[in-house]
DNA sequence: TTGAAAGCGTTACCAC
DNA sequence: GTGGTAACGCTTTCAA
């Protein structure tokens, strides 16, 4: 118990040895369905327990061509957002005996070296969260025509499943939101310029409000998903004047933007502007925020995700598969 | 290119029939000081770059004992610290060739049921990033004598290295620095009560108040590391009232107490109380809160520990390596 | 320098 | 139900 042994740890045919049954004998006992008599098995447990053997992974992923780990790519983290996607994520493919293998993209460096390492780790399945640019080539090169699927993004004629919030959906409802307030001239502040969950609220909120008859007043874009980035983007679009409420294409974006607005800028949100951001994160429901936003369903997604990872959804039946997500109306909205 | 081929990778042994030579001589190809000409080599080296060849990383722990990979132990992450240690971590680790395998710990389920998938992955080393409660035994059962290297938290007597912020130093710091402001009666706001880092924090204020003469108003333990419980504990101290000052074990308790006493208690800070924190999170600097706090030189222990995973310090020198930190004055402690 | 062959610790298939 | 025996894809002796 106390001793740090360095000693390799017991194998499979030691303990058989040990116990005087076979090799494979010891493989059944760990193996749920196997055809081995439940005495035997008893005996081998027990024996193993005793002797601290456990399965070796890595020559069990040899043999049986799975490793049970699963490849998650991810890049910036400035986002709050991503980490807990990221840990509901791996918690949840811990509980369906997958391992979370983390591959950190660097911007600006060769996707193609960075992604190498994916490729010699025998992955069962690659998931990918992370809005850095990345070329479908470039995807299907280093999953080797693995299962991958893209959280909250999509790469066009890729062939590569995503699941994603309903992006369009939550535009239009915020679009609508603004319209009921009586808001007429609105902004829309952009994260990651060419991120396709980004032009997604972009395109289907700025159609929504010539579809209402609204105005926008401003375009702009932040360059990246964060607080800084929204505070830079607010004071700009602030100085344009006349805008009565910002949609940020995400929640870390407008936090920032209100911190700007309200103690920079020296307005008053909801009064002199609404704000609306997207995603929902923790921060969203501060006091001090309590920012309307749209919530993306994270556990649906994390859900929808093992699902297709653990081959339980046929990814065949949609490429892509969108989630419904949900208005949260608070303080930033709230009536003049 | 564009096939997303389902056949599995081309093996060493294919790519070396293809060329007429032996599989040993592909396997020299990617061992950097082996012996072999550099003409065969090269041959090598471009047909497996033509043949989309690459060596399995599985095949080859098995066969030289090492996986290259890292166990990184993580629990809850509402404390954005974590994400951006982990991050950091993972970044440094990819860069001399680790990679990092995530292990969720769920609070309150069987410890050892939950690290048993740590001891079936031959990983080289663990790294534990987690203010969970940890027994030695466990972590030794887990860790089968592997190297193990826990970061901002130690487990008494378990004899296993560590790489922390100096602590102590940094709580004393804070409790001259609120001494200098001229602050006498002073609070502590616990996180995680047992937590190591924790009880270092607050052993090393609380004796460095009596010996400054100062009086400890209030203490009390928020229990986690969330801005929910900074929130609450702020309340709980305000009201004990004649408080000139409160030190947050760490950041984010801090920014949940400085909304609560701002916004819900009616307190001003810096005016009626002074405020730190512990960490120097991003958003201790976000101009809303900016927030006075001892920043832990993350980069630093990241470094050593990446050097202690590789070997390249050496892990018998201390057991706990101190790294030093730096108090970073800002608005919440600025003069009345 | 090169090739052949013996592992590394499993699983899977085959007889019994 | 059980035990032998090939793989799995690589690294590492050992000879040549």
């Amino acid at each position: 118990m106390s001793s740090s042994d360095l000693r390799k740890p017991i194998t499979a045919r030691q303990l058989a040895r040990l116990i005087g049954v076979s090799q494979s004998a010891v493989s059944r006992a760990y193996t749920p369905g196997a055809s081995i008599s439940s005495e035997m098995r008893r005996r081998i447990l027990s024996m193993a327990d005793s002797m601290g053997y456990s399965p070796n992974a890595i020559a069990s992923t040899l043999s049986k061509r799975r490793s049970n780990i699963v490849g998650i790519v991810v890049s910036a983290m400035q986002n709050p957002f991503y980490p807990v996607l990221i840990e509901k994520l791996s918690r949840g493919l811990q509980q369906v005996g997958q391992q979370s293998l983390l591959f950190n993209l660097t911007h600006g460096a060769d996707i193609k070296q960075q992604l190498a390492a994916l490729r010699q780790y025998n992955v069962d399945a690659v998931v990918i969260v992370s809005a850095a640019p990345l070329s479908g080539a470039a995807l299907s090169w280093a999953t080797e025509g693995r299962t991958t699927i893209m959280i909250n993004r999509t790469v066009p004629d890729s062939g590569l499943s995503s699941v994603c919030c309903n992006n369009a959906e939550g535009a239009r409802a915020i679009a609508d939101h603004f319209h009921a307030l009586g808001r007429r001239r609105v902004a829309f502040v952009a994260g990651v310029p060419h991120a396709s969950a980004n032009l997604e609220r972009q395109h289907a909120f700025i159609e929504r409000l010539a579809e209402l008859g609204m105005t926008l007043s401003a375009s702009v874009a932040g360059g990246e998903y964060s607080y800084e980035a929204g505070y830079r983007s607010a004071l700009e679009v602030g100085r344009a004047g006349h805008t009565e409420a910002i949609f940020f294409a995400n929640d870390i974006l407008a936090v920032g933007g209100l911190d700007a607005l309200r103690d920079e800028a020296g307005l008053s949100v909801p009064g002199d502007v609404a704000v609306a951001g997207f995603d929902d994160i923790a921060m969203a429901s501060w006091p001090r925020y309590s920012l309307t936003t749209f919530r993306q369903p994270l556990d649906a997604m994390v859900e929808r995700t093992v699902q297709l990872v653990t081959g339980k959804a046929e990814p065949a039946e949609t490429s892509i598969h969108l989630l419904p997500g949900e208005l949260v109306v608070r303080n930033t909205t709230a009536g003049r």
